[in-house]
DNA sequence: TTTTGAGTTGTTCGA
DNA sequence: GTCGAACAACTCAAA
């Protein structure tokens, strides 16, 4: 192969697909010649919405097993700590590339930036490529009969299965040309990702970023939980779900390889349970697609509600509120085992993240983008898209959304989806010697069990900061005072 | 154009 | 303890 003819260079900019295997932009470089593989660090070109703590820790670990990945076949990544337009336009300099390709993204955010640069680029002469395989489907591929895109779940989602079957995935380049020179490079430590106060200790315990540590996880998934996947799924206490979305979320791993992993393996295993369990979870991969398409077509979606009626809603500002929320001290353990392990790990079991978010909101009335905020400070897999849909779906401001008035009983959803009290145990250990009946409501507990359970509520664990049946009386009440509201304010535009 | 059926994940109340 | 209905209306999607 000419890897040393200099117009064959191609810059391949790696951004939130960090991987070698089914990755179209990498195979293209590698058949066109020599390749440059880098990644820019840049959050001030991701303007309201740079990386948060977590994401910054899982980055930096998942640069370093990139990195160690394209040395065992003879590359390496090179690290700039530069604007993206002008890294790219260095680089391309330094190693004479004649063009840069990438895998395209589409939330807001990037694709601005995204056309910032290639518009400078091509100025410059260099060619540039954009591919697909972020996502199964390209949000423009999936739209209804009338070609606008869908705003409901289920009609979306059986649009997608109506379609072909997502691309195989690609095979990893057979081999990287390397250039005759290799440019400048930042050490992975100058970009500053990692804590100064190392509170990860956490989040090492409980993830491996890298494609390595991805590829177990499927795994481990398909081997051991998928077969239970449509039950386990919402049991915080079980190993029930795949935990692949940090991964997936830094690509890591392609939702391809995902869901044809997921379809070959069923493939061996047939039967109705396998099925079922089959369908729920490539139904939540079909979800992540849905919220990058909604995204896509309201990028004001990350600050403003998709119903406007929401705009006037009389939300609380309440930081002493907040603060208990965000430390797991509001009084009700499975809104606080979430939050904790949400500190901790990085991570938050999908339904809890469910009964938080609807606590924080409803029970406390103040901003979902508060909460969406601290989940995009704390999340491993903090992803604009995804969060900014959960949270308005949260809400009930989505343009899919939960009803208002479903409001979640943080002790209702205890005692039927952690039954034995496993995860409260696991995350509020100051409770676990509390009988499984008074877990998820300390203070209905009798004095005398809490006693022998060496709980004084105020002192080892707080009292409810508000009572569920007032707070979800406030809750419908400041609904319906937004829809008054909204009403006249319609009326008066007529 | 109009009509019809339906919409991820819940709670509470009363029979 | 279990069951069905009410909770709200609205808009989407397709026929």
């Amino acid at each position: 192969m000419p890897a040393d003819k200099k117009s064959d260079v191609t810059l391949v900019w790696l951004r939130r697909d960090l991987r070698i295997d089914d990755q179209p932009a990498l195979l293209a470089a590698a058949e066109r010649g020599a390749v440059v593989p880098v990644f820019i660090w840049a959050p001030e070109d991701e303007g309201d919405w740079p990386p948060g703590a977590a994401s910054r820790w899982w980055l930096h670990h998942s640069l370093a097993a990139l990195d160690s990945e394209l040395r065992a076949r003879g590359s390496r990544l090179t690290i700039l700590r530069m604007q993206s337009k002008s890294g790219l336009r260095y680089l391309a300099k330094q190693t004479g590339a004649s063009a840069v390709f990438w895998m395209r993204s589409y939330d807001p955010v990037t694709q601005a930036r995204d056309d910032r640069v290639e518009i400078g680029l091509r100025i410059a002469g260099v060619q540039v490529r954009c591919f697909k395989g972020a996502s199964l489907y390209e949000p423009w591929e999936v739209v209804n009969k009338q070609g606008r895109p869908y705003r409901v779940f289920t009609p979306y989602y059986r649009a997608c299965l109506a379609l072909s079957s997502p691309d195989r995935p690609l095979p990893a380049p057979r081999t990287l040309p390397a250039p005759t020179n290799w440019p400048d490079s930042c050490e992975l430590e100058q970009l500053e990702l990692l804590p100064k106060i190392d509170w990860a200790a956490g989040l090492r315990a409980a993830w491996s970023p890298g494609a390595e540590g991805a590829a177990k996880r499927l795994d481990d998934f398909l081997e051991h939980a998928l077969a239970g996947y449509a039950e386990a799924r919402d049991r915080p206490g079980e190993d029930g779900v795949s935990r692949l979305s940090p991964h997936l979320h830094f690509g890591e791993i392609s939702p391809r390889r995902v869901w044809h992993a997921v379809c070959d393996f069923l493939a061996t295993r047939p039967g109705r349970a396998h099925r079922a369990a089959g369908e729920a979870f490539l139904r939540q991969l079909i979800w992540r697609e849905f919220a990058y398409q909604q995204l896509f077509d309201f990028p004001g979606a990350p600050a403003e509600p998709f119903d406007e009626r929401f705009a006037a809603f009389p939300w609380r500002d309440d930081e002493q509120a907040l603060r208990a929320w965000q430390q797991g001290r509001t009084g009700y353990p499975l809104v606080d085992a979430g939050m904790r392990e949400l500190w901790t790990t990085g991570w938050m079991h999908n339904r809890v993240r469910m009964i938080a978010g609807s606590f924080l909101v409803k029970h406390l009335l103040l901003p979902w983008q508060a909460g969406a905020r601290w989940f995009w400070d704390t999340l491993v897999d903090a992803d604009l898209a995804n969060n900014t849909l959960g949270w308005q779906w949260v809400a009930g401001c989505g343009a899919d959304a939960a009803p208002y008035f479903r409001v979640f009983n943080p002790v209702a959803q205890g005692r039927r989806f952690d039954a034995d009290g496993r995860y409260v145990c696991r995350w509020i250990p100051e409770l676990s010697k509390l009988p499984d009946r008074w877990i998820h409501e300390p203070w209905a507990a009798p004095a005398e069990t809490l006693a022998r359970a060496g709980v004084e509520l105020g002192r080892d664990y707080p009292e409810p900061i508000v009572d569920h049946v007032a707070a979800r009386a406030r809750a419908l009440a400041a609904f319906a005072a937004m829809r008054r509201a909204a009403g006249k304010r319609e009326k008066k535009r007529k």
